[in-house]
DNA sequence: CAAACACTATACCGATCGGTATGGTCTCGC
DNA sequence: GCGAGACCATACCGATCGGTATAGTGTTTG
């Protein structure tokens, strides 16, 4: 076990996501590290500033991921497709930096720096309209594209979470596709 | 201000809504209803006690008037929505216990008795993909019921997010219809 | 060789936590 | 009138927390 900024950032992360941020001790922190408690503080000021890094940083992953699938080529359905499940590989490549990203915008216990998630989401759900509008002034689509966006946003959430949860494959190609092909075709008969 | 355990209950609701569990601290609650720490401890034997007893208070709450709103009559559409905004309208009422119940779900970061809410939500779905189920057999619809279920419930999750974290207007009625709308009708032009 | 850096090991600080002990004061039902 | 329950006020316990102080070690860089 070797010490480091790096092995700090990575035991961190994994004991953040696993108590969130209140329950987890510098101390622990340390000794997954394998480094000791004035290594940390000659790093990072405080556990507040450790703790911000690593939030920034998983913002950033999943952000870029997104971007990358949003620039995809194909036809509609299909883009919609591959942005789903790229971030469903991403989420299950990486269950960590999610259940980490999770804790940390459902529990603002601490006075942190207010890091503004909410801004994330809409530049995401911005960037997920801007999909559905094409479709829609190619008249292939109807509807408001950032209802549209929102709505597949919800699913994607839903099904991550539930996989978190559960344990259960909902982050598969296919199930994406399902979630497409519902919000494009609805359900009702004939 | 009257002491007693439902002023206890209300003040650790408040609280720990707030702050999450670990966050919490039992004089803060105290202090908030207006009575003293022996007093808190004669009435729920520990902290963890007083908020289980919160958890399966909250969840009885939103389960009951679910299954209220699920017994409406209506066409399928018409009680669809009502089912939607049902939900919206006791979130509406009542966000200090949607807030607690998300803290509680989003933060294991105590050793608690483990509630197990994921079997209330398999219920809730259960529940739901009845009221598809019947529109399948009746030739309305086409789909997966439990599948139905599940999205809507996305959607449903997503809008109280985005209204708790926001202060945005996303519980209307007129929101519960565009979801169903859009689940039944799809996107597609023509 | 010397200064700077990246630590180690240990021990401590003040604050806060959940929970309890002590000992008293009301108000009720029997 | 008397005991039981529902508290009050205060003070304390041991544990744990974030963070720091002290003193020393090995490596790198000029």
């Amino acid at each position: 076990m070797p010490g480091g900024k790096a092995a700090i950032l990575e035991a961190a992360m994994r004991i953040f996501a696993d108590k969130g941020y209140a329950a987890a001790s510098t101390r622990e922190i340390c000794e997954a590290a394998g480094i000791t408690k004035p290594a940390l503080y000659h790093h990072f000021g405080s556990k507040e500033q450790l703790f911000h890094e690593l939030v920034i940083d998983a913002f950033a992953y999943f952000h870029k991921g997104l971007l990358r699938s949003a620039r995809a080529q194909g036809n509609l359905r299909e883009r919609l497709i591959n942005v789903t499940f790229a971030d469903f590989r991403a989420a299950r490549k990486d269950p960590v930096r999610v259940l980490f990203l999770l804790r940390m915008v459902f529990s603002p216990e601490e006075r942190r720096p207010h890091f503004n998630y909410i801004e994330q989401m809409e530049r995401e759900r911005e960037l997920l309209a801007g999909v559905f509008r094409e479709g829609i002034e190619s008249g292939e689509l109807r509807g408001d594209p950032k209802r549209l966006a929102t709505a597949l946003m919800a699913m994607r959430l839903f099904a991550i979470l539930e996989n978190l949860f559960t344990g259960r494959a909902t982050l598969t190609r296919r199930r994406a596709a399902e979630m497409v092909d519902l919000l494009l075709e609805g359900s009702v008969s004939g």
